[in-house]
DNA sequence: CATGAATGAGACTTCATTCAT
DNA sequence: CATGAATGAAGTCTCATTCAT
């Protein structure tokens, strides 16, 4: 399902990607896009057949280049490693941070609603399993419903990644991720 | 500067929120709204100045009735007081559940961004009061950085209030709501 | 023909006038007369039947009141006071300096059209008329068309009053006018 | 600074000027434009970035294809010159004459009223130039100063176009002009 | 004499897209 | 792979005017 992109195609979602994060969601058009890249607008639609296209692309990127390491890890070490992967993802695409976790952006859609509402789903179920090997190996403590669990964990991270693109990085990501790991450490284990 | 508006402001403003729960901000339209109270588009200029002073007025409905009890409160009380007002005020007014906590929908205009970053920072301002007193009063452990502590706080409460918006309202809020207070009075527990 | 106005009236002209000398006929709306004079837009439909009744009311002044003295005057001595009134006419309303002359504003209603070409035909019989007198009583030179002599002397007084609107006021129009008598009496003086 | 406009771009501004001269600058409408041109209001967003610069291109060509030969005439014959110069622009493009000299139909627009202002004054120099030489020549009495002599050359030459567009080009305008050229050059002349 | 609410027409402009070249 | 010209729909907003109060 997932489509490889050409190196052009690439430069097009890359900008896409910085245009919604420079105005919003109204300053991502055909007109913008091309103008940026030196193009002409019907230049795009010898890359993509429309904007529907280039939308679904941009938001396939969110779950970016993964799996690598990620498959042979479980439980908490899964966990933190999922977190810092998202705050490595934000780092080296800054833009990210004003549109990942910005559902509402894309409400418009549905059929990207229906793309991004699946990402969601697998994305939660992959924490929800790494939480029941943690509570199964004794790593955190057991009382927290896993569904607040998983709010637990994920609300204060997208906050903090959202924070970050509208303070416009200035702060250390890196190390508030850390911190929350800490706290997240600290209040969730076993007593 | 909180504006009181006419009844007809309200529905105007009531139907843009409606708008924008429905289809995202690309649905907030002059005409859809005019459509929506059978009226010109030209009659909504009787009441309204242009697009951006109504969502502004759309805006600031985020902060709410607040402060009647409010204000007696301290510490841990008026924490989950405060983020049980959040709950109600989106029961009250499901299409909220879709845009507040959806900064990036107004990224577009430079004033609203400003006046909602103005909210995010009183609202935050008052959260790190009440946690301060809370420390103080020994109602919860002092081991978590203040600026963490919003967000393992106000994170999972954002999240769980975009998951009942975009589920369609499919569970109880305000149960998942209490679960996540008491999960948090739990980790944040006094050892 | 010539309407008494209503003080009220005379303040809306006065507007109408300041509005067209402030940004061009494109700047001559109901709404901001009615803004400008602290009423509805309705309001001012107390005042004057529409739009296009104001307007005339507004060319009907560049007449002035004329006259008085007029009558009695002759040949060369009639001409120079009528430059002269023309003068101390936009002397006393200096918006009028931005909108006499200019026809070309009013070309958009055929009936305002009519009122102005009239208002310049009876200007230049009267001009002709004194022209004559004046070659007849020898006080000027006989060897210039009658036409042409007409544009010879209102030509330039047309371009002296639309420099001065257009520099702002920025030189004494009074003296230069004077000055551009007295040329005119060296030019046609009889050799 | 003079952009070289493509044919469709001529078309356009000729439409333009056409509307002006009919009916006013409240004519000038991109839908008016568009319909005589059988376009799309659209369409015409190929050709030009927006209202604004068409007008501009319109008032650029008031300046006219200038200064074949006018470069090497000096002193009265360049008066001359200049004077039937204007003369054959307007009859080659009869609209013209409802327009140039028409300095307040563009006072809306700062930037055209800019424009317009430096053509004026650029305009005026050469002819005081050219004046001075004349002068120098012994060609002109020297007893009237150099503005008022502007303003006597230059103002009957506006009235008269004006006079002739106003008419519908009832007159034989280059007669007309050449009367009033046999004129000046007789009141002129030097003693 | 004045207002508030509304309207229908029309203003300028932008959008995504198509098609011939 | 790209352009230039065009389109139809839609966007925000302003205009002159009306009418009930």
């Amino acid at each position: 399902m997932k489509q490889e992109l050409t190196p052009r195609q690439n430069e097009i979602v890359d900008t896409a990607l910085h245009l919604i994060a420079e105005g919003g969601i109204g300053n991502l058009t055909i007109r913008h896009i091309s103008k940026r890249l030196n193009l002409t607008e019907a230049g795009l639609y010898c890359h993509f057949n429309g904007k529907l296209e280039i939308i679904q692309a941009l938001v396939s990127r969110f779950e970016g280049e993964v799996d690598e390491k990620e498959g042979r890890l479980h439980g908490w070490a899964a966990v933190e490693s999922a977190m810092a992967r998202r705050t490595e993802l934000v780092l080296a695409t800054p833009d990210l941070a004003h549109v990942v976790f910005a559902e509402e952006l894309f409400q418009g859609d549905k059929e990207v609603a229906q793309l991004l509402f699946g990402m969601m789903q697998r994305h939660r179920e992959m924490f929800l399993r790494h939480f029941k090997e943690a509570i199964e190996a004794d790593e955190i403590r057991d009382d927290i419903p896993l569904d607040t669990l998983f709010r637990l964990v994920i609300g204060p991270l997208r906050l903090l990644i959202k924070q970050w693109g509208l303070s416009n990085g200035a702060f250390d990501l890196q190390e508030k991720c850390h911190e929350l790991q800490e706290s997240l450490k600290k209040l969730l284990a076993k007593k």
